[in-house]
RNA sequence: GGCCCAUUCGUCUAUCGGUUAGGACGCAAGAUUUUCAUUCUUGAAAGAGCAGUUCGAUUCUGCUAUGGGCUACCA
């Protein structure tokens, strides 16, 4: 047990990284952190078929942007390389040689239409000991033929000799010892001499072996090959240094059924994927939870306990809290709705404790996407708006939403408001306002609020009705921070404006609501 | 269909045989406020069912039900 840790995180560049496999990725390096082990990165590309240009480069981006280190992977480099498959042709023809000499493995012809024909004729058909010999392999054939088939370029598989009878036990820190049957194993195919790549199953235990990978902790959905993949151990020889199991529960879909997929984000309206991503094949276009103004602290803090806890009532943990208390004692065993209303509650309280520089940066973005001249503003500004109104809001994007009358001056006016603060009076008293504010000083100071209430106080007009008149010239409806903040970042000058402009128009055409 | 895994408020979860079953999100109400929010307080809300083990089961065992995963020359 005193193996140095060493994790992998393994996924295929068949399309985006998925939030489920982001998670994944999170716990293999809260683990390796916390153990002062090493994180590695392996690109899983042997489906020739399904690969999908740029992916790679998102997994980079994405791991990157949350803050999941790598340190072992195809662009850190490392002593154990290459990290991406295809590039370890030599390494998995060897192993697959070894098996074939040891009589673990044998060679099949079968067509894939032949295959679907024996799945169609027997009920639960499974390529096994049962059936083998009635298939076309390097069992059931004659020598002669194998080879003559081989040397004629046939292309062929190599199949996992798997002899029944056998318990097969697997040992996950998660879910203890799992025991199944051999019996119900078939002989999985390892290689394809069509493309000279190996599968899944080949490929992952001679790289974690020989990349000395001590836990390999992966999705749920792999435990049903666990099995097969001890067995692959004992047959190479290497049971003495398998790695440690460890399934993770998966996260499922908040609504209906079944696993959280690509689809579920647009159909239910949150990102299913860390960054924005445009496929190429399909034209089609799924949203990030970075540019939907997420702050990947609050992501990550979300997903590590989706499926974890600290063993407490601790919710907002910061990376390093978070490798200090990680564990597996406290991970759940049954699946995760996707539980998304909360991320944004998560981001709330990370938005809060922003810097002002910090809050200046990712509200500069949401402005520019609302056609904000940046130029015409300075980061001090920007900075105070935000700190205003940062209280109100879950995401960056929000903050356009409560501050845009900042940047803007209204162009309507909300007519309930209009309704209910709006009197042949008000005009009047707008003006007489205006003329207070000449009375006082520095506009931008502290002297103008209590010259304002004062000056209402003696008048005994309205306070509720007049300073919602007020505010509904300045930002269109009843609504955003005090008065007096709002009137000390926009100026007397813009103030004064849109008094008059609102006083013009809703006389004009407002009150006859 | 076969095999495997799981099952506490609507959701994420705490509890490692003895608790008024705790927290959080969301929801509702109240307080605060010149507005909207924020914030604060309060509230409603759970052990799938049936047996068994035990002085005592949410916790251990079995069965049933339900949910999930796998069942490819995909990962």
């Amino acid at each position: 047990m005193e193996r140095e840790v060493r994790v992998r995180f393994a996924p295929s560049p068949t399309g985006p990284l998925h939030i489920g496999g982001v998670r994944t990725a999170l716990y293999n390096y809260l683990f390796a952190r916390q153990n002062g082990g090493k994180m590695i990165l392996r690109i899983e590309d042997t489906d020739s078929q399904r690969f999908v240009p740029g992916a790679e480069e998102y997994i980079n981006e994405a791991l990157a942007w949350l803050g999941i280190g790598i340190d072992e992977g195809v662009r850190e480099g490392g002593p154990y390389g290459p990290y991406k498959q295809s590039e370890r042709r030599d390494i998995y023809r060897e192993h697959v040689r070894q098996l074939l000499d040891q009589g673990r493995a044998y060679i099949a012809f079968d067509t894939p239409q032949e295959l679907e024909a024996a799945r169609a004729a027997t009920p639960n058909f499974q390529y096994d000991a049962s059936t083998r010999m009635g298939m076309r392999n390097s069992l059931s054939m004659p020598r002669e033929e194998v080879d003559r088939l081989i040397a004629e370029g046939t292309p062929y598989v190599v199949r996992f000799l798997i002899e029944p009878g056998r318990n097969v036990e697997v040992n996950d820190l998660i879910r203890g010892r799992v025991v199944i049957k051999s019996d119900i194993l078939d002989d999985k195919v390892l290689y394809k001499s069509a493309d000279d790549l190996p599968t899944y199953h080949l490929a992952n235990i001679v790289d974690d072996h020989l990349m000395r990978v001590s836990h390999v902790i992966r999705g749920e959905e792999w435990l049903p090959s666990a099995p097969l993949h001890v067995l692959l151990y004992e047959a190479f020889g290497w049971q003495d240094t398998m790695p440690q199991f460890v399934h993770l529960p998966l996260l499922l879909k908040p609504d209906g059924k079944g696993k959280l997929s690509k689809r579920d984000g647009d159909r239910l309206g949150f990102p299913v994927f860390p960054l924005l991503w445009h496929d190429p094949k399909s034209g089609e276009t799924s949203s990030g939870y970075r540019e939907s103004g997420y702050l990947p602290q609050a992501v990550v803090n979300f997903l590590a306990l989706l499926g974890w806890n600290p063993g407490d009532d601790t919710e907002i943990m910061s990376m390093d809290e978070l490798i200090r208390k990680f564990s597996f004692d406290h991970c759940s065993k049954s699946g995760a709705k996707f539980a998304y209303e909360k991320g944004k509650w998560f981001n709330h309280n990370y938005l809060q404790t922003l810097s002002e520089a910090e809050l200046v940066a990712a509200f500069k973005p949401v402005l520019e996407a609302h056609g904000v001249d940046l130029s015409k503003y300075s980061d001090e500004y920007i900075g105070q708006v935000a700190e205003l109104v940062k209280g109100r809001a879950n995401l960056a994007a929000d903050l356009w939403d409560q501050a845009n009358f900042f940047f803007e001056a209204p162009d309507s006016y909300d007519p309930k408001a209009v309704k209910k603060r709006w009197s042949p009076d008000t005009p009047a008293q707008l003006e007489e306002m205006i003329s207070i504010f000449d009375t006082v000083p520095d506009f931008c100071g502290p002297e103008l609020e209590p010259a304002v209430l004062g000056w209402i106080a003696d008048k005994g007009y309205h306070l509720g009705n007049l300073m919602n008149a007020f505010r509904l010239t300045v930002v269109g409806a009843c609504r955003g921070p005090h008065m007096f903040d709002i009137t000390r970042l926009l100026g007397k000058d813009e103030i004064v404006k849109r008094m008059r402009q609102g006083i013009e128009r809703i006389s004009c055409d407002g009150p006859t609501v």
